[in-house]
DNA sequence: AGTCCACAGGAAGGGCAGGCGA
DNA sequence: TCGCCTGCCCTTCCTGTGGACT
């Protein structure tokens, strides 16, 4: 066994490598340049201007797809902002704050705390009222001359968590601030989220728009040649590898992260295979693997008790469940956790598990009416077969079913 | 037209853990 | 130590619902 693992090491020191720099094909990297987002740049730039000047800028709403840019346009702008602002002898502050992290913007006190930390104030998780905290965080902000530019990514997200309470305060904030002034910049996927906000939040956060449309094909083609010219060595890339990344992560919405990512994988899997050239194989592997990477993290990281729902499901499933309902799996759930050790959650509780199972994509779930035996979801499984072997290989060492 | 089923899903609140200040 | 605050997970109670059946 230590042989072969030293074996393994060995080889792969050795072994040709075919990236040059697999860091630019990262997520997280952030480019130089931005390909055919020039128009949307300049836009942002003209609007954040003002506070060069010290003058508050609109606050912006910037929406689209994922993968089409706008974070990293954002952050592009922004960097670029704060260092012509200190060049000139102003202070501009960007915060950044991905909303979809866990813990962070799941409620108004994580919020307002994780933003008085990033200046420099010490807030305790939690034990405040968070009106103190809001005091914080206004005398942070307040505490010199600056322009603050908050930018709220995935900002739909906090909302649907916390309500619009935090959106209405800071857009108030301005009016009792003398030192600093403050701006949004909310990013978000989704184009309707705004029509459940408080009207005055709308027109406020929405003083300026900017839409960000999917890369088509080409587009995506472009990028991806860029980045893979530096990112691997030259010539291990065969033809027709970057075409066909692009044209799937085009089936997806045009989403570069997807084409950036598939191109990644497709060289990872290439190198362990010990191949010299990476080909459009290698794009298919990489692309089955991803989607199953995703998802059974997703089942892997999920409270026991979502995993008892879920082993339930796939246990109707196999016995030939064609039609799943909410109270069969219940059922079978009681009985799962009866050989389990496991204290059975009420069926209220439980609906709501398999609701959050149905937002994770891991199953469909669909209220159908049945007439005079009562209304229920039906749930049909939303993974492929490989997959679902996976799911039930990590789950079996759990939960026991007769 | 009215009844009825089997839930969906909203609202309120309990209990616990983690933390603060007095 | 105590009272108070927050977040989180959960239960209890309740109203609403679409369509088959009577």
């Amino acid at each position: 066994m230590q042989l072969s693992l030293d074996n393994i090491f060995k080889n792969y020191i050795q072994k040709d490598d075919i990236f040059q720099n697999k860091e630019l094909l990262l997520t997280k990297y952030r480019p130089e340049n931005l390909p055919h987002r020039e128009k949307e740049i300049k836009t942002l730039g003209s609007i954040l201007a003002p506070s060069l000047r010290g003058e508050k800028p609109s606050n912006v709403f910037v929406y689209g797809k994922t993968g089409t840019g706008k974070t990293a346009v954002t952050q592009y702008v922004c960097s670029k902002l704060e260092e012509v602002a200190m060049n000139n002898g102003h202070e501009v502050r960007i915060i950044y704050l991905n909303c979809k992290m866990r813990k962070v913007a799941d409620t108004e006190y994580r919020l307002l705390a994780k933003l008085a930390r990033e200046l420099g104030r010490d807030v305790p998780p939690t034990g405040l009222p968070t009106d103190q905290v809001y005091e914080i965080f206004f005398e942070a902000v307040e505490d010199k001359k600056r322009m603050v530019i908050l930018i709220l990514d995935e900002i739909d997200i906090m909302v649907e968590k916390t309500g619009d309470n935090f959106l209405y305060n800071l857009t108030r904030m301005n009016e009792d601030l003398e030192n600093s002034k403050i701006s949004i910049i909310g990013i978000s996927n989704n184009l309707s989220f705004k029509e459940n906000l408080d009207p005055r939040v709308r027109s406020s956060l929405s003083e300026e728009e900017m839409l960000f449309s999917p890369y088509n094909a080409l587009q995506l083609q472009d990028i991806l040649k860029s980045r893979a010219e530096k990112a691997f060595k030259p010539g291990v890339i065969a033809e027709g590898v970057i075409e066909k990344c692009a044209a799937l992560a085009a089936q997806e919405h045009g989403d570069a992260r997807r084409a950036l990512d598939l191109l990644r994988v497709a060289g990872e899997m290439c190198e362990r295979e010990g191949s010299k050239r990476v080909e459009e194989r290698h794009v298919d592997m990489a692309e089955s693997k991803i989607d199953m990477d995703r998802i059974l993290e997703v089942v892997r990281t999920q409270p026991r008790q979502s995993q008892a729902v879920l082993w339930s499901i796939l246990k109707l499933k196999e016995n030939g469940g064609n039609e799943v309902q909410t109270g069969d799996i219940f059922s079978v759930y009681e009985k799962v956790c009866r050989n389990s050790g496991l204290a059975p959650l009420t069926q209220r509780r439980v609906s709501d598990l398999i609701a959050e199972l149905d937002l994770l994509g891991i199953i469909n779930a669909r209220v159908i009416s049945k007439g005079r035996y009562g209304r229920t979801r039906t749930i049909t499984l939303g993974v492929s077969e490989p997959i679902l072997e996976k799911i039930k290989n990590t789950l079996v060492s759990e939960f026991y079913f007769e």
